[in-house]
DNA sequence: TTGACAGACTTATATATATAAGTATATAAT
DNA sequence: ATTATATACTTATATATATAAGTCTGTCAA
């Protein structure tokens, strides 16, 4: 067995195991680098010392190398060799997937649809939307709750395209899941977010019943089609004490579904 | 050449290029999902299928489509084939690297110290740190600042170790990106982080320089070492309207380094 | 009609090999 | 001493090939 700076031998894959080779690779240098056997800044052993390790093949490697550079954990520079990346806040992610606080998208959330409306858009709508003023748009108005009360408020503006069958759709949402993905079922392409604390208004607050000018997390979405004219523009008001982003950097020692 | 279910006739990739034959993969298959030749839930062609169109290995295209899994553009499911995703909001990632709105890590931005001291921890601090309760820990305050005043207020209690060169580090740290990165210099392992909407206490308040109670983003941080005991815990309290995380779904047209 | 099975298709993993290209270092020539 | 060159190392890209394993479909027999 080889020997790693801290001076333990080396883990080595199972060929019996059910876990790829290039999975075993990641989750072995992940574990090592976690436990401290190479320090931020240290350098790792070269792709051909890891393949005697380990006894696989330069690309089986080369992939496990690829995974690690691309989760931020290992810095690889041609010439030179791969070294361990210190712990970088700014390379943090926030995703709206996993790990909130609360179990937002179970079946005890429930979502109703407080008002459906079609007017003409406003100077700041226009804007948004990119159409001309005056133009009709779908108005929606939503609120999230759990059994404990309201957490989200959601209002959203959409162009008005009798073609579309976006707007039908919309409207039978009864889950936060099927709000969160239902928006991209078809036509659409891509969509922009914002996240911002804001302050309670007195309609928000009314129907979050809270007191108005209380702290709340603004999630802001717009949508796009494939021509990348705007479709649909909305936020869902979050009442902060029910909605909190988890990050975390550093190695992961879990191995998701990766290259 | 071969035709895309839209029927103009496809791209191809470049051999003369500097760019990597996986990459342009990538690149094709991500643009033409952006323009709509795939829809959401539309099977792309089979490995062997792309690997003709394409002209290279499989093993290239294996990449490409690793790549694409990874990013959540496509799903690919053993025996079935490869399809295209849908928008999903919650696979919707906010870095705290790119994107803000306003450029909190040039060098106008000023940090500075207001406090460094020695306290003993009460029930809270040794609750989050591991320690018991009476133990000596350091505890700083900092202003980060813009030029049109500022923006970000800072505490963090760490936990008292001689030994460690962390604290002294500390001390030394008048810019944000140092704030940021210097943290993991050395011995940390890793980090959890929390994001949610809060109300300026008095102290906070009165150090941004805003009204008591106005909405604010708390960016809170705990910095394990290897042992996997909490070293810092900490929290940014960053102005709402100097402060917006941004985020996107949908296929990228950019290329990162990718696996 | 039903069920079992074979075959064709798909993605997934892994190997061995070749080539390209960036980096550092030792060596030889000036 | 300085400069240029050769060499040995590194990561990066790509090919061809083999095997495994999941999924669907058609065929044949009961």
């Amino acid at each position: 067995m080889n020997d790693t700076p801290n001076g333990t031998s080396t883990l080595n894959i199972n060929r019996d195991s059910d876990e790829p080779a290039y999975a075993q690779v990641v989750r072995i240098l992940s574990q090592e680098i976690a436990e401290g056997a190479y320090r931020a800044g240290a350098q790792l052993p070269s792709e051909s010392q890891l393949r005697a390790r380990f006894s696989v093949s330069g690309m089986t490697v080369r992939r496990a190398i690829n995974i690690l550079v691309d989760r931020g954990i290992i810095s690889a520079s041609q010439g030179k060799g791969t070294f361990v990346r210190g712990l970088d806040m700014r390379e943090a992610a926030f995703r709206l997937r996993e790990r909130h606080d609360s179990p937002l998208l179970g079946p005890s959330v429930q979502v109703r649809l407080l008002q459906a409306a079609i007017l003409t858009a406003d100077e700041r709508i226009a804007r948004k939307l990119d159409i001309s003023r005056g133009k009709r748009v779908v108005y929606l108005r939503r609120l999230i709750s759990q059994p404990d009360g309201p957490v989200m408020y959601h209002r959203e503006y959409m162009v008005y395209d009798p073609r579309r069958p976006t707007v039908e759709a919309e409207l039978q949402i009864t889950s936060l899941e099927g709000l969160f993905r239902g928006q991209g079922g078809q036509g659409l392409r891509r969509g922009d977010l914002g996240l911002e604390a804001v302050a309670l208004s007195e309609e928000e607050a009314d129907a979050l019943q809270m007191p108005v000018g209380s702290p709340a997390l603004c999630l802001e979405h717009i949508f796009y089609d494939f021509e990348n004219h705007p479709v649909a523009w909305g936020w869902f008001i979050c009442r902060a004490d029910h909605f909190r982003l988890l990050g975390r950097i550093g190695p992961e020692t879990s191995l998701g579904a990766e290259s």
